[in-house]
DNA sequence: ACCTGAACACCGTTCAAGT
DNA sequence: ACCTGAACACCGTTCAAGT
């Protein structure tokens, strides 16, 4: 290559050595503007400045990347729900409960790739683990025994961190209204109940400005149905 | 290559013709038999006894493959759903719907990997479709408005299809007892109500036959959790 | 119509060599 | 100690050529 010059020194940001934690904060903003599906060595290393192979030296492979990943979001989550102000668990484990799972879910809607990763992850990362330590002594100071917290961990699943996969998403853009109108005619034969509904949302909500789902509606509407089957649970002894 | 000899023709298994079915059937025993990550272009080639560029005959490109591979999937639980024996959905809609969504379950037991390809398909496929409008139809049947019946299918997610993202999986081979008993004295100041949690399970089970959770209960104590919880809202009228 | 070989533009990762 | 170039063994996919 050519020699550095003055120039160079000037247009170039300094350099800052590489890191572990540089490489991780630079992996969620890659994925964060790109996608996930950018989010290659290769690329990673060109965000930093630096080579693939640099990498190596920061994270042992391309999993470790995804962990440490994980790790950062978590952070993130932690510091959200520390700041939540909602009623203690002692007083009401519910509301307690339901705010943070809230403040959580917020941090997803920002880093909406996020769940995927999550959902590979095979070792339960200390970060995880810390986090759902945390619900577990909301639902003890809430009145829970041990056993019923643990199932309450199973049911709440992912939604206690604060996402649930969709499985009816929108294709890609949100389908515009009149073709989900030409489409449930087609299908108006083969899927009745599925169209009947959907002609009955369209209904509630005329204008169609919200389509069809309204995310966050939908998963409060989840989440209040779980808290109350739980404290169902919890108040009859089991 | 050598020219074929009588002796090939006798050793070489008769040559199906290559079709869209049978590139799928054969993606659904190499993702069975050896893994998600194996379901290779190049790989699925050599399992129909073709080269690869031959499949783009009859499937447009990998992601229609996995379009494909959820098709088939759906088909099985289908046939899955269609033969269970349960109350009619007008007697009983509880019964109806958790007897099917059990069945579906054990397709998906079937095949672990089939989860992770559902959940990273964008477009929802008619297959999944046509399962959830039957899921509609036996809450119609219970005497759920389509409102209601919206709102269940989110709260259901893809537990309606019989599966759930495990967020504490074992890591790889399931922990050992005396390894988890080490791993929790160790934690124990850092996360100490998971590690009550985790002793108090141990202690409910003292030879530790079954480990940690037991995924069927655990999925059918959520699944009633939440299917009392729609009953409620929908005697109250909502 | 259906299949194929060679080639292209990517991957993650190893290794030996640089400073 | 930290970084790198070349190389290896893979990907999905295009294209022109075969039968």
């Amino acid at each position: 290559m050519t020699p550095r010059t003055d120039a160079d020194e000037l247009t170039e940001r300094p350099r800052i050595p590489l890191s572990r934690r540089r490489v991780l904060r630079a992996a969620v903003e890659l994925a964060d503007r790109d996608g996930l599906a950018s989010l290659t060595m290769r690329r990673l290393a060109q965000e930093v400045g630096a080579e693939a192979m640099s990498l190596y030296h920061h994270v042992a492979n391309k999993e470790a990347v995804f962990d440490g990943v994980v790790e950062v979001i978590l952070e993130e989550i932690m510091a959200a729900v520390d700041e939540v102000q909602a009623p203690s668990p002692e007083e009401d484990w519910q509301a307690a409960l339901r705010a943070r799972i809230l403040a959580a879910r917020e941090v997803f809607l920002r880093h909406r790739w996020a769940p995927r990763v999550l959902e590979t992850r095979t070792t339960t990362s200390p970060a995880v683990i810390a986090y759902y330590d945390h619900v577990v002594a909301i639902l003890r100071a809430g009145g829970f025994s041990f056993d019923l917290a643990h199932r309450a961990l199973h049911v709440l699943g992912s939604r206690a961190l604060g996402f649930t996969q969709e499985l009816f998403r929108p294709d890609g853009a949100r389908t515009a209204n009149a073709e989900a109108a030409a489409m449930m005619e087609q299908m108006a034969d083969r899927f009745p109940n599925i169209v009947g509904m959907l002609a009955d949302a369209v209904h509630d909500d005329p204008d169609g400005t919200l389509g069809f789902c309204d995310d966050q509606f939908e998963f409060e509407f989840a989440l209040d149905l779980i808290l109350e089957g739980l404290e169902r649970r919890r108040a009859a002894g089991s």
